[in-house]
DNA sequence: TATGAATGAGGTTTCATTCAT
DNA sequence: TATGAATGAAACCTCATTCAT
């Protein structure tokens, strides 16, 4: 048959009810019903929701922790022991991350799961992402921290997660800013072009200067 | 009777719950049952589980609204004409946020609920808080449009919402990001420590240098 | 105050209510909402909903039956024991069920209303109207039968109510057909029309031949 | 196994207990707990109440509608273009009204039904008969008028409703009238009795001489 | 006399999951 | 391998009624 088999379609479905409305607010009737499929198909094939939940974020993080690796591996050799700059990591994990979902043409798909898995995420959800890829983003953390000597491992740590939530925020949201900023602005932005403009904002925000280090005259410096 | 009434007992019961499990997580026996009180007094009191939910935000976001507003009045006197920079507008922000949900304690109640209300909002929760609460946002984005002339429209639309998303991802998941901050660097931040953190970020992520205006050599450009 | 009392303005109400939906399909809520009075009204004034159906008739029949009296009353002074002709009978019903409700200028509701009671009555009501109605009806009946000694007991029973079903079905249902009259036919008509044509029928089928007596054969007779 | 699938198992309690109660005083516990089934089986086999509704009326309509038309296509042919008088029209359709439910042995459930319909119909039910149905009713129209050519449209059109009046009053009150008859005239009736009682009145009544056509003179002639 | 608050029961519907085939 | 049927739990909501004031 021309059509693709029971699981692709559980999963391609999945994914993008999963996006659309968030776990808990996608039932399986929802994604079976959608994509053609019995209803106990899901249980069949994945054992429950939780699994097919993990199952689409594997069928992205997978390759894209692969081919992440790859990359890392392809700087690591070129730069040869020196420093990899900021920004050229910055720029290759971008990369990989408007790679991967290329195929399946889901780079929003990608991205607004990655924003549910922060804000939604059930604990399982955590757990997994944790247990499964929390290697390659420990070593891209600590490349970052190669690149940024001049700041505090605490400061450094919390400026990653700065940058992560505009980033997920941002480009999970993403439809609905788009059509504000369409609207309001005649200004329409692809998901390219919208990284195009985090750029410059990303770099500047790991490079802002140090805070000032009075913690305790708080209500005059907030 | 020492203890609150029964409408106060739901929504600080359901503030809480909704803010750590998300709304379609969190049902409403969860709230009545924790909140001893009677399943029905929900639907009595605000007539449906989301009336309920816009009533938690109502909550914060009726005295935020009424102080901001007042915030942005003394400015505005205080400025008489001259533009207010940008980091006094930020600043006014971030002291009106910090103040409002003191006498609860639970800004970071707050601000996971301004996390849920982007990520999960099933549009009838974005439609009331743009309905109600639009108008301040309004009047706050002209200010900074003041104080950014150099900035194109779309781009410091764009840059306050990269700025959003850093403050709404960082106080909203404050607690699993506090927890590994403490277990890996010994690093104890309070919410109105890591605010200090955010300025110089928010800051230099505002007056970062334009993109390149090349959307066209994009896989290049990241 | 202008306006009507709580008692009279939860019946005004109620009557309307439950001949559009039904008994069950009216609530208290629906009642109480839109007769703009406290929800717990009706209890405290009527006890409960059954008893506030019942009121609802009272209402209607109580004017009613002291009316059908005082009318049979004048016939039999008129005739002097000779007997009531039909016509006269049906004609006196019928003066009288449209004089009642000509005060409140509803005869629809209370047609709607004596469906309902034959169709939803939940026994209670059934039971309420048999005791507190049943005399009128059973002096009617009586002399009836003195108007039509050609006809069998159970015969006249039987075309009582064959009567009685065209009379309350077609004025019950009135609105619905209305619009169908109206529309397929251009046929507007007033409820006093609707029972000049009801006339004819009414004695006719009173008069109608009786049925061969044979119950046996009856796959022939159908 | 010998009890009947779970789907007839419903339908069969479900006709019952809405002829008994009536539908909104019928709950669908009351059913499945009654038909021994479980509580989401409705929803699953039906998807709601009201096609559990529409389902039962279908079951005796669909046989119902088939049979007429059939019927109604036997006397055309034997007619041959001319004129079916009114009373073998009649007797067709009280004889496939008679068949229709014979299988089940409940055609006082039918006619039960067919007076919910009229007298509880929530719109919906209305509609799916008016869509379904309305078809052969409009033929068994259609042959009427041909029957009775001397009357006027519109008197038609209200005398038909009249004898429906009393065909579906009589027949869905038929126990408590039954109960009566048999009390006060030792008369116990079965359906078809009844029926051929209902005949000569039918027929006189379609036939009973128009109305005065004075509508102005109105308080003389109700 | 009247009412706002509250309650327990029960309504329909949807859920993820299991089972027999 | 796959599925239609079925299930028990739990969801949100509405109900008539009661009670303290």
């Amino acid at each position: 048959m021309a059509q693709p088999d029971t699981v692709t379609r559980i999963l391609d479905t999945a994914e993008v009810l999963f996006a659309e409305r968030g776990f808990a607010e996608t039932s399986l009737r929802n994604i079976t019903s959608k994509a053609k499929v019995n209803l106990a198909a899901v249980n069949y094939h994945f054992g429950s929701k939780k699994a097919l939940i993990q199952a689409v974020f594997a069928r992205y993080l997978d390759p894209f922790t692969e081919r992440f690796h790859a990359a890392l591996d392809e700087l690591e050799a070129e730069y040869a022991g020196r420093v990899i700059p900021l920004e050229v990591l910055l720029e290759s994990m971008a990369k990989t991350v408007l790679d991967v979902p290329a195929e399946r043409n889901s780079l929003k798909v990608f991205m607004r799961l990655l924003g549910l898995a922060y804000s939604q995420a059930q604990g399982h959800l955590r757990r997994y992402i944790q247990d499964h890829y929390g290697s390659v983003f420990s070593r891209f953390s600590e490349l970052v921290r190669k690149a940024t000597p001049e700041l505090p491992e605490a400061e450094r740590f919390w400026r990653l997660h700065f940058v992560l939530g505009t980033v997920i925020f941002t480009l999970s949201g993403l439809d609905a800013l788009r059509d504000i900023a369409e609207k309001d602005y005649g200004d329409h932005v692809s998901v390219r072009e919208l990284i195009r403009r985090l750029r410059p904002v990303v770099v500047a925000a790991m490079n802002a200067p140090l805070p000032d280090a009075a913690p305790d005259s708080l209500p005059a410096a907030v």
